[in-house]
DNA sequence: TACACGATGTTACATTGTTTCAGTTCTTCA
DNA sequence: TGAAGAACTGAAACAATGTAACATCGTGTA
C-alpha cells in the first residue's frame, strides 16, 4: 500500500513508458508508417514527438503552441487536427474524450483495446491493456445488434502517488 | 436477422424507455430527489424533461434553445450547466463524453455503472448495464493503485436498424 | 516536364464550456 | 412574522475546442 511508485513523473506507464525511449517510439513509429506505405510527415512527426516527450495528455491548442516554436510559420488549428487525425487512424495516437485530449498510444503495433486511468491530481493517463474487456463489449453489443467500431473506456480517479500524497 | 425493431424511434433504449413513460420518469425523479432532501427546482425540472422527451443525446447548447420557449426570459449557457451539473450529480443524467452530450439516466435509483452504445447512424444513445465491466475496471484499478471515482464507456458505431439501413 | 494527388496554410466561423458578479428566491430559526 | 443566510438563477464576457472552405505547396509518377 506504501510502496514507493517508480521515479518517472506520476502516474506514467508502468509497461510501455519504460521499456523504449521516445525517440525510439517515434523510430518505431516512422518505420510503421514505412511499411505501411503512408507518409509520416515532418509536422505528424513533430506532433508525435511532442505527446511522446510530455508525461500527460496534451490538448490540440497546446500542440499548436508547442508545434511552431524552433521551427518555422505559425501553424492553424486545422493543421493540428489533421495531423492528430492521421495518427489516431495509424493507431499511434488516442484520443481521450474525458478530457479532449490526446495520448501517444503504446502499442501501435496491435490493434488496440485499450482503456485509460486518468488521474484527476497530475492529469497524468495510464494506458492498460485488458482483452477482456473488450470481450465483454463485444457481447453486450452482439446482443443489441449493435456493429461496434471504436470503444472508449476510461476510468477518472487518483494514481497512487496522488492518493498517497493527498492522504497524508 | 430481419426482425423489425419497436417503434419508439430508432435505437432507443428497450429496457428503460419501454417501461416508464416520460412523464413517470421526471415523477420519479422528483420523488427521488425529495427523498434525497435536495431541490427540484422548475429548471432543473424542465432540463431532466426535455431529455427525456429527445430520443437522443442533447448538447447543452441544444437544451439552452429548447429551455426558454413556451417559458420566459432568456437563458444563459451557465444556467443549463448547473441544472445538468446537479443533475448529473444526483445520477440522473450522465454526459456522453465522446459527443459532448447529455442522456438521462435509466435508472437513477441504483449507484450506476453504465456503458453507453451510441449510434452513428441515428445518434440515438442505448444504455445499458454490466456489472462486469466495472468489475473488471475496479480489478485493473486495483492492480495500479488507482483509487477510481467515475467510469466512461462507451462504444461507438451503429444500432441494428442503421445498419440494416446501410446494409440494404 | 507536366500532371495528379496528398499535405499544408489561412481565414473565418461554429460549438462547447467557464468565470465573475449581481440579483432573486427559498429555508430556517429566533 | 420576519430577518439572516444559503441556495439558486441571470447576465455578460470570455476561453477553449473543433470545423469548413478554399488556396497553395510539394512530392511522386507517367
Amino acid at each position: 500500500m506504501t510502496k514507493p511508485p517508480p521515479p518517472l513523473g506520476p502516474c506514467a506507464d508502468r509497461d510501455a513508458r519504460r521499456r523504449l525511449s521516445p525517440r525510439e517510439r517515434v523510430a518505431l513509429a516512422v518505420s510503421i508508417c514505412k511499411g505501411r506505405g503512408v507518409r509520416m510527415t515532418a509536422l505528424r512527426r513533430r506532433v508525435l514527438e511532442l505527446l511522446w516527450a510530455s508525461d500527460r495528455p496534451m490538448g490540440a491548442y497546446e500542440l499548436l503552441r508547442a508545434v511552431k516554436p524552433g521551427g518555422s510559420r505559425p501553424v492553424g488549428p486545422t493543421t493540428v487536427y489533421r495531423a492528430l487525425a492521421f495518427l489516431m487512424a495509424q493507431g499511434l495516437v488516442s484520443r481521450i474524450e474525458s478530457l479532449n485530449a490526446y495520448v501517444p498510444c503504446a502499442h501501435p503495433e496491435r490493434d488496440h483495446d485499450c482503456l485509460f486511468f486518468i488521474c484527476g491530481g497530475c492529469r497524468a493517463s495510464v494506458e492498460l491493456e485488458d482483452p477482456r474487456i473488450g470481450g465483454l463489449l463485444a457481447e453486450d453489443a452482439a446482443g443489441l445488434g449493435f456493429v461496434a467500431t471504436r470503444r472508449t473506456v476510461e476510468v477518472q480517479g487518483m494514481c497512487a502517488r496522488c492518493a498517497e500524497a493527498g492522504a497524508a
